[in-house]
DNA sequence: GATGAATGAGCCTTCATTCAT
DNA sequence: CATGAATGAAGGCTCATTCAT
C-alpha cells in the first residue's frame, strides 16, 4: 500500500537481483560487442541461464530496449540534476559533454542514442518524455541565458548528441575534444 | 596515374563486368537493407551466382571495405572536383553537405563513413589517402581563406562528417539543415 | 460410492480442490489447443503455480494420461447409466453417438481416445478396466438383442469409436452424420 | 527441351537426388516418431546437412507437406490404376484396404491422412485434386456397380478413410480385419 | 504445500563459406 | 570462371522440469 511503485508485480527479491544482473551484463555486452552480440553472451556473462535472460527479456529486442531505456533515464537523471544550475548554459554544454563521453567508452550508447532521438520502438516513449522534458529545461535555460542560440529545439539538440557520441566514439582524446569545440562553437553561434 | 590494374591480375572482360555488378548490387543492397545484409541478397540482386559474389570477394567483409572504398572513392573525386574552385569557403561546405546528403538516402554510408575515419581495416589505405589528399586541400584552402576555423585537421573533419552524417540518417530535411547549420556555423567559429 | 481417496495419501482439502482445478484446466486446454500445449498454459488457466501442477502430476505426459483417465471416466459413467436400458440396441448407439460427438468438440479427446483401446500406459488399467465393463455390458446386451453384430468385441468397438471420432473431427454436421450412419450400418450388419 | 515436366528450375543431377533422400528419410522419420521429430533427425538419417533440408524445404511445414502430398500422389496413383477395373466394387474396396493397411506402417500416415480431407494448407490442392478425381471414379462405379451405397461422397470416404486408418493402426491383424470388416459392410449398406 | 524463478536441452531457421559440377 | 547446392556453426526462442523461497 505504503511504496508500490513500479507498475504491475513487485518482482521477488531474488529475481529483481537477476534482472538487474542481466541488465548490466547486457550492457557491458552491447557495448563491447555491438548490439549484434549473442544473448548466449550476455547470459553468461551475467553468470545466469538463458532461460533466465528470456523470462524477463522475452525478445532480445526487448532486452536491447530496456538496456536503452536505462541509458537514457540515467541521462535524463543527469540531466534533471543539472536543471536549477545558476549557470544554465554551463549545465547545458556540461552534459553534453558527459553524454558524449559516455558514448566515448560504451559503443553500443551512441547507437541506441541514435533511434533515442526518434521514435522508433513503443514502450519507451515515457523514458524519451522524461529526458525531453529534463534536456527541454537545460536547453530552454541556456537560450534564455544567451549561451546556446535559439533556433534549434530538443530534436537538434539530440541529434547532435547522437552524432557526435557516434563521430566521437574512436577518437583520441584531442581529436575528441576539438571536434567537441566546433560543435559547441556552432551551439553557441547567434545564429549568425 | 598511369597504371591501372594496381596489382596482379589482368582481369578478364567479363570477369571485371561481374565485379562491377557485384559492386553496384552491394551497394545498394547495403544501403537499403544495412550491412547485416545476406550475401546471397547481393548475388541476387546482382544477377550472378553466389559462388561469383565470393570469388571476387572472398569474405563478406572484404565486399564491405570494396563498397566503403567505391563510396570513399567517389568523395575523393568529388573534392578533387573542387580543388581549385575560386570560392575555397563554398567548395568545402558544399562537399561536407553533399556528403552528408548521400548519408540521409543511403544508410550504410555513415555506417562505413564511421571506420574510415579511423583505420580499421587494411588495404583501404590508398583511397583514405586519395581522400585524405583531396579534402585536405580543401579543407586548407578554406582555412587559408579564413571560411574555416584553422585549428582543425582531417581527422576533426571526417568526424564530424561521419557524425553528421549518422545523425542526420532518419530525419525530416528541415531539421537536418538546422543540425547542419550549427555545424557549420561551429566549422566557421574564428577558434572563438 | 464407498471408497474415495483409492491408493495412499488423504490428500488435504485444499489439495485436492488444485489437483480438480489443473484436471479441469489441462482438460480444456489441451482439448483447446491439443496435447501440445505448455504446462505453463494449463497452469495459468488452472490459476495455479506451476510448481502446483508439477507437484500433482509430476510429469506432463503423467498429466495427459489423468486426463485420459477422467475422459474415460466420463464414458464408463455415462455406459454404465445406459447398462439397464429396456433398449438394448438404442443405449448402445446412443453412447457411440454422444463419445463421438464429445470428440468433436474437443479436439485432444479423440486423440487420446486411440491411446485407450490399446494398452500404452501403465496405471489407467482401472479406468480402463471400468469402462471396459460397462461398454461391454452395453455390447453384449445389444448383440443379445439383435441389434449388433455379434462378431465383434471390446476392442474392435473401442478402436471404431477412436477412428470415427478422428475422421469426425472436423467435418460438419451433415458428413458427420452420414459418416456415422455408415458406420453404424456396419455394425448393425448381421455379419452378412 | 524433350522433357520439361516439372514447373520452374530443372533442378541439377545431384539436387534432386537429395531432395528425394531427404523426402524419403521424412517420410520415414514422421512415420515412426511423429511429425514432432525433429529437422535435425531427418536431416541425419538422409546423410545430408541440415542447411540442405532446409534449402530443398524453406520451412519444417512445408517438409511436412512435401511428405504428405507424396503420400496422397502415391495413393492417386493407386485409385487411378484401379480405374477401369472390371470389378467396381472389388477395386474400391481393394484401394480402401490398400490405404489402411499403409497407415498402419506408417504412423504419420493417417494423421496426414486427416489432414488430407480437409484443406488446411494451400498448394497441395493438385495433389488431393488429382485423389479426389481417382478416388471418385472408384467411388461412382462402385456406387452404379451396386457394390457402395449411394449416399455418400468423396468426403465421407476421405473421412472414413483416415478414420479407419487411425483407429486401425496400433491393432494386431485379426482386429484390424474386423474393424475393416465393419466399415465395409456399412459401406456396402443398401442405405438401410 | 504452493509459488514462480531458474535452468538448459532442444528446436527451427539463417547465413557465410566451400566445392563439385 | 561461373554456378548454386551443401554445409554446419550460431542465433533466437520454447518448454518440461527442478528447487529455493
Amino acid at each position: 500500500m505504503a511504496a508500490e511503485q513500479a507498475s504491475a508485480k513487485p518482482l521477488r527479491a531474488d529475481a529483481a537481483r537477476n534482472r538487474a544482473k542481466v541488465l548490466d551484463a547486457a550492457r557491458g555486452v552491447f557495448a563491447e560487442l555491438g548490439t549484434g552480440a549473442s544473448t548466449e553472451e550476455v547470459a553468461k556473462r551475467a553468470g545466469v541461464g538463458i532461460g533466465t535472460v528470456f523470462r524477463h527479456f522475452p525478445t532480445k529486442e526487448s532486452l536491447l530496449e530496456a538496456v536503452l531505456g536505462e541509458i537514457l533515464a540515467g541521462f535524463a537523471e543527469e540531466a534533471r540534476a543539472r536543471g536549477d544550475s545558476p549557470d544554465p548554459g554551463g549545465a547545458f554544454f556540461d552534459f553534453f559533454q558527459l553524454v558524449v563521453g559516455e558514448a566515448a567508452t560504451k559503443n553500443a550508447v551512441s547507437a541506441e542514442l541514435a533511434d533515442a532521438g526518434v521514435d522508433v520502438h513503443a514502450g519507451r516513449d515515457d523514458v524519451r518524455a522524461e529526458l525531453r522534458g529534463a534536456l527541454g529545461v537545460l536547453l530552454t535555460r541556456a537560450q534564455e541565458a544567451g549561451s546556446v542560440r535559439g533556433d534549434i529545439g530538443f530534436g537538434e539538440v539530440m541529434a547532435l548528441l547522437a552524432g557526435t557520441s557516434r563521430a566521437t566514439e574512436n577518437l583520441d582524446v584531442a581529436t575528441r575534444a576539438r571536434v567537441l569545440d566546433v560543435v559547441f562553437d556552432g551551439l553557441r553561434a547567434s545564429h549568425a
